[in-house]
DNA sequence: CTACATTTTGCTGTTTTTTGCTTTTTTATG
DNA sequence: CATAAAAAAGCAAAAAACAGCAAAATGTAG
């Protein structure tokens, strides 16, 4: 494609002040942009641009990158804060698995933050239970005054600080429990479950077998991607629970398979 | 006058940044990325991600590992030792412990928080196969890179935040250690060791079982004290270990039995 | 309106960064 | 121990950043 520019057409001088404002919005609106698309898009150099880019960023008004510029939230994070990936909705999804819990009632937690959030929230007066072969969860069950927790032993997982392999897949044959809660790593209507690690869909396989009932807690993010080894079909689920309401879109594909939305 | 400008079909550049921040979305997502993954995705060069998986691990915003990148998750736990009673002391008696370490050898490290401390020494290089019954231990011994740990499981204590009861005790029946490093709540020369709790000594006799050797650690302050519930004889253990020098005169009732004192 | 200082802008190298490729070394695994 | 995969190291091309300079625009004062 080539492109006439003719310079001299263009009487609007810009002025600097202007010239910023439309790249700060231009930031605001896809959150970066390219030095080269400004300076095709305002028709000045890329010098202009980089001075301008560079001024705004002394402001503190964006942040200059190699090659272009992100906003200041774009990028924003603290490495000291507790910092887990969309927990708003990790909660969400939590105290809707909450709502399911009978009193008195024997269930396994799963690995995982979202599992850990349901760890975290269960209220110190229930009476559970509660088997897990994740450390944190065992962690914070302990501070849970009417919780009986029993760990599943195996071979820890240094990436997923749960138990697995071999002895932990016996171990589970030995129980069954009336509720497990658990995570994925990809799920897809067609595909079912499935995980990036074998070894842990061993494990989640025969987390399944040692429940009556099993519930997947899964933020919405993860719906519709599938990976390398599959757990199991969605039908072997039987209540799914995300952060959105039964009816959303996003849902739909699930919706009509025999399976409780939540 | 007029400018001709020859407009390449851009392949949609992306920012190093909105990479990373892509990377970072889906390491959190699923817990754990391959490189091989992010760059067919991203359609970049395996070079290209792996120096950014780099990048983000030096700023401590993922973990970088073989072949691609896991989140760093709920790693960050470090149960606070500000308010370990004598300190100094546990520390010694760990780092004793350590010089009877063999590599590859097979052990079994008890809970308490001077066996804690020693799981807390462990240098990163040393390659072991390590039991432990006790959450805060494992949770230690999972950020050592060259330890292999299994988990024993069973019931959790509350209190003592070990597993216990009928099961950990079948499951101790069918392991055989190199070593077991344990602690106890009273010692006598006379009386051997004792506790306050039953299912303690029950487990700690299990453990005893399961080792070829066992090794006690335990702080002077509690040589000559006794309890209800009776662990075991004072020369079922093999080594006992001290901050003291060997022939201090606390020692003297210990030297005589058939012992090894460090 | 002119003279002159100041700012802005674009252009010219030069330097730095980024990126993909190749080769070598290391690591994982049977 | 052999084989395959991944990481590391070094290299070169391309893009971007930078520094300096000069033309143009702007501002100011006489």
């Amino acid at each position: 494609m080539i492109i006439f520019t003719a310079k001299f057409i263009l009487p609007l001088e810009m002025l600097k002040e202007e010239r910023q404002r439309t790249i700060l919005n231009e930031v605001e609106l896809h959150n970066r942009v390219l030095l080269t698309d400004i300076a095709e898009k305002l028709d000045v150099s890329i010098d202009t641009v980089r001075r301008d880019v560079k001024e705004l960023d002394t402001e503190n008004r964006l942040r200059k990158v190699h090659g272009g510029a992100v906003s200041l939230g774009f990028s924003n994070y603290s490495p000291a804060r507790n910092n887990v990936y969309a927990l708003d909705e990790k909660i969400a999804i939590a105290e809707k698995a909450l709502s399911l819990l009978k009193p008195e009632s024997v269930i396994l937690i799963d690995g995982g933050t979202t599992c850990l959030e349901l760890a975290r929230l269960l209220p110190p007066h229930i009476k559970l239970t509660c088997f897990t072969l994740s450390l944190p969860v065992a962690m914070e069950l302990l501070t849970k005054p009417n919780i009986d927790t029993i760990f599943i032993g195996g071979q820890l997982s240094k990436d997923a600080q749960i138990t697995m392999g071999a002895n932990t897949i016996h171990n589970l044959s030995e129980i069954k429990v009336d509720y497990s809660f658990i995570g994925t790593g990809y799920v897809d209507a067609a595909f079912g479950l499935t995980e990036f690690d074998w070894d842990i869909v061993q494990t989640k396989k025969a987390v399944i077998k040692a429940s009556k009932k099993t519930i997947l807690l899964c933020i919405s993010e993860k719906l519709n991607s599938q990976h390398r080894f599959k757990t199991c079909d969605l039908n072997a689920i039987d209540t799914l629970i995300t952060e959105l309401e039964a009816n959303h879109t996003l849902l739909a594909n699930f919706k009509s398979q025999e399976i409780q939305l939540l």
